[in-house]
DNA sequence: TCCTCTAGCACTTTTGAATCGT
DNA sequence: AACGATTCAAAAGTGCTAGAGG
């Protein structure tokens, strides 16, 4: 897993060091299924995405550990972009087929259970089993929109905050798992994935050779199946999310709260690596992706602090190099057999002021007599244009940094492929790492221009 | 012609209301 | 009347397939 803080903005005077000091640095969330996950990754996992939504299998399932158990967090799921290319599936391998399309609405999946105290995300394992995929940018349910052919990988947002009105201006850590990135496709590509599917998916054991789907066997007809296979060796399941009413009420109010930034546009894609997974596996070595078994120190989980010096230079690169305390970290929960990630408090010392009008409770005092969260109402995706940090610069994002120069939202920046590592190439190493990044929510101001959320048609 | 996408199909699992027994 | 267990139908989630469209 990796792991990675970044502080857009000034931190809350309560980060700088005591009690919130304990808060931040010990959340720790760790990826369930790493075994399934990595089974897919190794050979290049497909989701597929339909119009109305289709699940994502595997689903994304967690663990979490270090919250405040009085404190309440939100929960929130995002798609970035492995790079700023579109695949074909040709000859049984994937191969870059051009630059990718312009980034659809960026949104992002709430926990349904959000906002609930530490000690109910620790309690069991939190599942995104809702969460859909979806191809139809004008989606309406609040799915989350991919284009086909394109990879994406999921992003985890650990964000204290009382309400979703507040995550604002909380302090939120983003968490990636290298080896649930995927290729969003409408029909499976590659036979192997699909057999994976239908082995491992329940809504699928009619396909099973052992199952009773006579009829479809009987009807299987060989050259058919050639056919697809060579064409497209399709079958792939992947999913999304209910869409309630309550993710639309988040989603309104966060238009009104936030002022939607005028992303830049950057149409750079960098031309320099035009190859799928090779291309990928060349940048990852370059750069910080695991290659080798060291994988993870390469995916440790690092902390940045957004300063206007430091985010210029990004600090991907230091993932390998550096010996951050992260990395150690990251290293230690490799061998748990599940990808995990625990975040750090990052540099506050040289974070810039923040808000200290922004009212943050945290800690004891927040804990008073509380009642687990019911049904939540903003269980939901909200289109999400991810500051990660409010800053630019600062963001961390060259961890995920896909189409980051051309996507309007502009909100993942940094270096592409090299984050990740080849699926081909999965070590076991790499893929128990995850990938940390912290932030806090500056001023208004400063988030007025990256918002976290931005809003977007449903 | 190739590639991508979509709709409909059969199958399975999940969900929730209805029923029954204690 | 209240509670829990069971049953059953509807809804939702799967991959497969043929065909449409660029």
């Amino acid at each position: 897993m990796y792991l990675k803080s970044n502080f857009s903005g000034p931190p809350p005077a309560s980060m700088t060091a005591g009690p919130d000091a304990y808060i931040q640095g010990n959340i720790r969330i760790t990826l369930e299924d790493t075994e399934l996950w990595k089974t897919f990754h190794e050979i290049g996992t497909e989701m597929i995405i339909t119009k109305p939504g289709r699940r994502m299998f595997p689903h994304c399932k967690v663990n979490l550990s270090g919250l405040i158990p009085c404190a309440k967090y939100v929960l929130l799921v995002d798609m970035v972009p492995e790079d700023g290319f579109r695949y074909k599936w040709n000859k049984e391998k994937w191969e870059v087929a051009g630059k990718a399309e312009p980034q659809p609405p960026c949104r992002t999946y709430v926990h349904p259970d959000s906002p609930a105290p530490g000690s109910h995300w620790m309690k069991q394992s939190v599942s995104f089993l809702k969460l859909k995929l979806t191809n139809n940018t004008l989606d309406q349910h609040g799915h989350i929109i991919l284009h086909s052919m394109h990879r994406y990988h999921p992003r985890f947002h650990v964000v204290q905050a009382d309400d979703l009105f507040s995550v604002r201006w909380s302090v939120f850590q983003t968490f990636t798992f290298p080896e649930t990135s995927f290729t969003a496709v409408t029909a499976y590509q590659n036979t192997k994935i699909t057999k994976l599917k239908i082995d491992h998916n329940p809504f699928a054991k009619g396909f099973r050779d052992e199952g009773t789907n006579k009829k479809r066997r009987a009807n299987k007809n060989p050259s058919c199946l050639e056919k697809r296979t060579k064409a497209s060796d399709i079958v792939n399941p992947e999913e999304d999310s209910p869409p309630g009413t309550a993710f639309r009420i988040f989603h309104m109010l966060m238009a009104f709260l936030f002022v939607l930034p005028k992303m830049k546009e950057e149409d750079g894609i960098k031309e320099e690596s035009y190859s799928p997974w090779a291309a990928e596996r060349e940048h990852r070595v370059r750069t910080d992706s695991p290659a080798g078994a060291d994988t993870r120190d390469l995916y440790s989980a690092e902390q940045l602090v957004p300063t206007p010096a430091s985010y210029q230079s990004y600090r991907f690169h230091e993932y390998g190099k550096s010996p951050s305390p992260s990395s150690s970290i990251g290293s230690s929960n490799s061998g748990s057999g599940r990808s995990s990630f625990e975040s750090r408090v990052p540099d506050v010392a040289t974070v810039p002021d923040h808000d200290s009008s922004k009212p943050r409770e945290v800690g004891p005092s927040s804990c008073g007599p509380q009642h687990l969260p019911g049904p939540q109402d903003y269980t939901g995706v909200l289109n999400m244009s991810m500051a990660q940090a409010s800053k630019p610069g600062v963001i961390s994002h060259h961890i995920y940094s896909p189409y980051s120069t051309e996507q309007h939202l502009g909100q993942w920046s940094g270096p592409g492929p090299s984050q990740y590592p080849p699926p081909h190439h999965l070590t076991t190493d790499y893929a128990a790492q995850a990938v940390h990044h912290s932030y806090h929510h500056g001023n208004v101001a400063e988030w007025s221009q990256y918002p976290l959320f931005s809003y977007s048609c449903w």
